[in-house]
DNA sequence: AACTAATAATTGACCAGTCATCTATTAGAT
DNA sequence: ATCTAATAGATGACTGGTCAATTATTAGTT
């Protein structure tokens, strides 16, 4: 991957692949599946990519750095309160989650997870390492938050956190299932009701 | 399926094809590994179900039966008040998660549902249908612990039941990645708080 | 004999991954 | 500047194997 077609045609795959895989799992999702949206010939996804395995790796790495990132400088805007930077944050996720993915795709995190990772280390560990590191970054303005007073400081950070990303994948989960926004919004109702000092 | 030997394969294919697909989910199941798992002929397995995906969804059926039924009789034992039932209601769930299926399996309902339910339709309306009939049981309860002053009343009960499954599958999800009961030890722990008049 | 239940064998489509062969680009030598 | 050699990228045919589903046949019952 020296020169920039080449630089070219690994992003089309990366993006295009993760979101064929995003919407139909890994495996229900082909290396033809794959090499089709990107427009890339058959050959050429294993001049990119060591496996099939290797690509969701990837993926998901790519996934994280374009859907967390932007999320990430909501929570370090240093001129709001700790509150109203988590409100903003959880409030900018499911805008997404509704808006942009119309209530179908979930998280390609979750989704992978929840079907690769008792079957597969690699992909178990990709998303492990990268959920801990999120809820790490969330927990900080979650302390800044309890610090100041502006939320209950007898529960731990990191708990209150889990418990807020868990519930979030599940409202993920049923908002597929019922192809409906009413889990999402539900679940930021409670949010709220929760975030209160 | 009109002789005993043949009900015995049909629910040894629907019993043993349930555990398989439960683990492995939808996709990475395939028919051989059903009928092997319930030592019967390939051939058989199309006597007694159209389909795999008649499989999947006489299988989810099954599932509901044999997984929820039991916790029902808790929720419904008049002899205890309200809370205390949704408390023994939630502690039983919670404890088949942990010891009976050691963090690694979560709920059948869930991973289908996560995998399957935005590309097969009949799959997704078995499992909306039954989760819809859990939920009102569970907010029926809920709903005479509001009147009775032990929970908080300014809330939709629904809403609320709707939250605790949701957060409940999440912290499926998180168990099954960390192969850890943190998520959903620490999903009893905010359970509890929250259920606090 | 006539019917139902059970099953082994088979089918054609599709799978992940490989490979030989091709072209395009770059680097070094003169 | 030009030639040479090496490297990087591109490509579709192909492989061994597995898939869901069908079919032809056999066994069992009435």
């Amino acid at each position: 991957m020296k020169t920039i077609k080449g630089e070219q045609k690994f992003h089309e795959l990366l993006e295009k692949g993760m979101e064929v895989m995003w919407s139909k799992g890994y495996n229900a999702t082909s290396v033809n599946d794959i090499v089709q949206a990107a427009g890339v010939p058959k050959g050429s996804f294993y001049f990119y990519f060591d496996s099939k395995e290797d690509f969701a790796v990837k993926a998901l790495e790519c996934y994280f750095q374009q859907h967390f990132d932007p999320a990430k400088k909501i929570l370090d805007d240093s001129s709001k309160s700790p509150k109203q930077r988590l409100r903003e944050f959880y409030e900018f996720r499911t805008s997404i989650l509704k808006n942009e993915l119309d209530c179908k795709m979930g998280c390609l995190a979750c989704n992978l997870g929840n079907e690769m990772a008792e079957h597969n280390e690699k992909i178990r560990q990709a998303i492990v390492t990268k959920e801990t590191y999120i809820k790490d970054e969330i927990a900080k303005v979650v302390k800044e938050a309890q610090a100041c007073g502006e939320m209950d400081s007898h529960m731990d950070a990191l708990d209150i956190v889990s418990f807020f990303e868990d519930a979030g994948k599940g409202a993920m989960t049923s908002m597929k299932e019922l192809n409906s926004a009413y889990p999402i919004d539900n679940y930021m109702q409670m949010l709220n009701k929760f975030m209160l000092v």
